[in-house]
DNA sequence: CTTGCGTCCGTAAACGTTTACGATGGTGGA
DNA sequence: TCCACCATCGTAAACGTTTACGGACGCAAG
């Protein structure tokens, strides 16, 4: 093994004794060159470990063969981890894969993100870009829309115009909640949602109401905060001071819920009895090892990362003609956080 | 906001009525350029909305001002996530974006990994590598360091020549663990370490055997298998078989513990009580919401991961000279899952 | 024998930067 | 006056690819 600098395109060429233009349509597989010669070229680029450089490459054809994903990494962070984004990346990483392509994580501090869009764009750092848990208005969305960037967005939203989106159903997942808790009895129940600006929300809120309408049943009390264990923590404690108390919790993450299980501890209210709970989010170890375990949906996050890969990929060849906006199912996971529900003390 | 193409430098300079060697000099912070046009180039430049392309740019420096840490993603996959990589890499993109540089996550099956780090390495993709959890004998090392490519394990190995590494001071917290347990009565000692491959098991084990012979104990039991739940399953069935049955389990990661748990719980004994259980790995919300909570340890991975990131531009400047060799400490977290040792049924 | 066509390959021009080198004009000292 | 020197900027050559273009050659049909 020669210490000797990365060898390019012209010293292989020069192996050969061929020129670079047929060195490079041979590793291309393009049609005018000898197989021979294909054949030879492919052994000495094996034989000497030669692999086209990426910038040149990225240059030359102004595409970078990559599609980034941005991931907002602050309230992950509460030594908590993102299970579901780790699936989902893993989906999405398996995709590309498939298809000679790469992903590019981003991970940026929420108040960074546009600004990390910006350049990650007008760099051309990547070909397409994947833009996770929208904003009702998202300044993101409007950015890439107005560049006429390639995107897909896993949210719908008010900006960016009508872009590509895949979202999970939370319609769905909303009335079969509210059915399920109607079908234990429930009549009084309490909704801990996102922060307001996020846009699942201001679906879920709205599915629940309107499945809770066509019940008869009175609307749900909500209460917004940040999708953490502390906006749980704060969002049930205000829920449980109404009058009729809620018997039942629907959070909007597994977070919130083990932020509500605190609390109903401190309270001395016993989960799944005389107090059900419901996350409308997805499923993970955690919600299996709480006690009790946590109901909640499955979201099948590693297929819904394929395909949102796939539908990058699509905005690349045919940008913004090929509009894919999609739903995404999510399967309910029973287990032991939701029962019948008690006469309120 | 006008549909063109995206905006380059003789663009920029042609807007100015300058030469493109003088507009790049300017944005570079080059001396020779007058500062009254270093003013009037960044104006134009913010107006305009320029950026330097990222491919030309790497492509005429020879770096892509990017570091990449490999993420190998299998074992983190049954729907848990992976809080610790998650803080560790938010370390890094922390003080990677405090020098203008970016962090590239490189998500990888483990029997991809060498195929990838070759990609990698070959293509200039990034101008350093972070390689998280070394095993003894580890390709990728060898392969790195033959390549005289700058990187940083995390992790020792038996590879890779004296390359720079930070690893987690297993040394300490094993002997930590033994005189705790000893201290509350445990006597015979059942150790799930990880698979034989991985570098750290066998650091910890050997941490283990020569802290309890320092005390005058029997060795522990020892007993590897994947750090996953399944395999802290296995493993602690077959560690509770042996005679006489241990009353205390040390585990290599949280997720061991979680099988340990489920083994436990099939068998009739009860955690903390019949059975102490520490796990030598990083504190994350899963430990805190078992029930008992998990004893663990905090080896503060955001800053960990900061250092990491540090070292490997220390590399970049100088590659192989500057070796570091650092053990990095974890703190003890005392939870409910450890107890005094009970008589043996 | 010419013409035409198809196959294969070499030449050279891009892609968007950075940077070594040289040119220009002005300023100060001898 | 002349020379040296400095500050500032333009020129052009890289970096490693891909690819449009055209040339050389062989072969079959006219």
């Amino acid at each position: 093994m020669t210490a000797n600098r990365t060898i390019g395109i012209r010293r292989l060429a020069a192996e050969l004794g061929i020129s670079i233009g047929t060195v490079s349509r041979a590793l291309n597989d393009r049609t005018d060159v000898n197989s021979q010669t294909r054949a030879r070229v492919r052994e000495a680029a094996e034989r000497l470990g030669y692999v086209a450089n990426h910038s040149g490459r990225s240059l030359r054809q102004g595409s970078t063969g990559t599609v980034g994903v941005l991931w907002r990494v602050s309230e992950s962070l509460e030594t908590h981890g993102d299970p579901f984004s780790v699936a989902l990346f893993d989906g999405m990483q398996t995709e590309l894969a498939a298809q000679g392509r790469d992903l590019v994580l981003l991970m940026t501090q929420p108040h960074e993100q546009l600004d990390r869009v910006r350049r990650v764009v007008e760099r051309r750092m990547v070909d397409a870009l994947i833009l996770p848990w929208t904003e009702i208005d998202d300044p993101r969305l409007d950015h890439v829309a107005a560049q006429r960037f390639p995107f897909v967005a896993l949210g719908r939203s008010r900006s960016g115009g009508d872009h590509a989106w895949i979202d999970l159903d939370f319609e769905t997942a909303g009335r079969t909640t509210i059915e399920r808790l109607a079908g234990l009895g429930h009549r009084h129940i309490g909704l801990m949602a996102s922060s307001r600006e996020l846009m699942q929300g201001a679906v879920l809120t709205e599915a629940c109401q309107a499945a809770l309408a066509a019940l008869g049943l009175p609307p749900a009390a909500v209460v917004p905060d940040s999708l953490t264990e502390a906006g749980g923590y704060l969002a049930s404690a205000a829920l449980m001071e109404r009058h009729p108390r809620p018997t039942a919790l629907i959070a909007n993450s597994e977070r919130m819920a083990v932020g509500a299980y605190r609390l109903a501890a401190e309270r001395g209210f016993v989960v799944g009895q005389d107090v059900a709970v419901i996350a409308i989010a997805s499923d993970n170890a955690l919600c299996r090892y709480l006690s009790p375990s946590l109901t909640c949906f499955d979201p099948a996050p590693f297929s819904l990362g394929r395909r949102l890969a796939e539908v990058a990929l699509d905005q690349l060849v045919a940008p913004l003609t090929r509009k894919t906006e999609q739903l995404w199912p999510m399967r309910l996971i029973e287990r032991e956080s939701d029962g019948a529900a008690r006469p309120n003390v």
